[in-house]
DNA sequence: AACTCTAACTAACAATCGTTAGTTTTGTAT
DNA sequence: ATACAAAACTAACGATTGTTAGTTAGAGTT
């Protein structure tokens, strides 16, 4: 995975594409490749365990030579994070427009929820674990939108309840409930093996809105 | 929180119970001292963001006098982590001993979550984000005491699908978002404040398993 | 052939890590 | 008073951390 010039490295990079499952990485630069390796090692053991030795041994390079492409250590884990806190918030947005009941917005929650850890499980990863690792203004915007993100979801719910849709439960109990859900679903990304996506939208939404008996 | 002896560390620590929150680890021996503020820490910064030195720190000594109480960092982890996971099993023994309806037993494996996340919370937080940092035997020892724990549970929930308590739903879906809530619970022990334990629970089981709407 | 740019390299920095060895302080028991 | 044990201390170890400075190799451009 090491590289010399843009052209070449495609090159051997294309080499890799019968061999090896990072053949998708292909088309990325060398920096966002490098937060893409970043982001399955900080997933697998957390943002403190993992070294920018690490990073570059799986790259093929030295630690060192990682400062060709990106600035630091906190800039893989700001832009991993503020990627997928941005994905949220903009799919959120989208939900709030649509102005349709509360119980087809949750809805609408739980199947983007579902599509976004597909697109960026390695990045929630990160987002659940290590966000308080984040520093100056990064740290400072995720927990904004994270609050927003809560507080937009904590809005549909009480609607819910005021307009009798939902039941009167203790609306807080409703929100973690099924936030804490979706937000681990990156865990289950591989468990979950040859199961079907849309299959997985209907039952997830089924077993948190209607229960389960 | 210094001590040269135990009378005298139990008289000063004794001064400590007006003025702060830690009387409550008056009666604990040092080690379980130096636990107690090794877990609360973990929880906040998590295991390889805390050092020994941040933990001598709070105890108002220096990082090589807690060697004097314990063997090393994986001791104070593999403790808190195995304290915890052993809490979980014994309960869960319990539950399958009762031979009760699959629903009733769902029901109090959630009641005992809330029970054992209030009791143990800050452990919790090490078991969910930090286990993967044991070594040895403490790592395979809960590696395995999780996967009897969601075997045990997966069965009660597949008994109540077969015995029609349970809609026929994806076994696998109504695990996973059952006990991702519950894993999550230890987030929410500030949030909820002055939540009572009983309403909780009566609010968590009725949520969990008749859904909301 | 000479120049430029990218992306690697080597070498090293100061800081911090978990831990060990040996010593001193302090309260208790004889 | 003396001896002992608990619990602190100082000092330092080798390893690892994120990062910087300066250099080199290879490819494209003129």
């Amino acid at each position: 995975m090491k590289c010399y010039r843009l052209l070449f490295f495609e090159y051997s990079f294309y080499m890799l594409i019968y061999q090896s499952y990072i053949y998708k990485y292909m088309e990325l630069t060398r920096k966002n490749q490098i937060i893409k390796v970043a982001a399955t090692l900080f997933r697998e053991r957390g943002y403190n365990a993992v070294s920018m030795r690490d990073i570059a041994k799986v790259m093929e390079m030295k630690a060192s030579s990682l400062y060709n492409h990106i600035s630091g250590k906190q800039e893989i884990l700001s832009s991993l994070i503020i990627e997928v806190a941005q994905a949220f918030t903009s799919e959120m947005s989208k939900i709030i427009a649509t102005h349709s009941t509360a119980l087809k917005q949750i809805e609408k929650v739980v199947e983007i929820h579902i599509d976004v850890t597909v697109t960026y499980s390695e990045n929630i990863a990160s987002l659940n674990n290590d966000w308080m690792h984040l520093e100056g203004a990064a740290l400072k915007t995720v927990i904004k939108m994270r609050e927003e993100y809560e507080e937009n979801f904590r809005s549909i719910i009480k609607r819910g309840i005021q307009e009798g849709e939902i039941k009167p439960q203790h609306p807080e109990v409703i929100l973690f409930s099924i936030l804490s859900t979706l937000r681990t679903l990156y865990l289950w990304n591989e468990k979950r093996g040859k199961m079907d996506v849309n299959l997985l939208k209907k039952d997830m939404v089924a077993v948190l809105i209607k229960g389960i008996v």
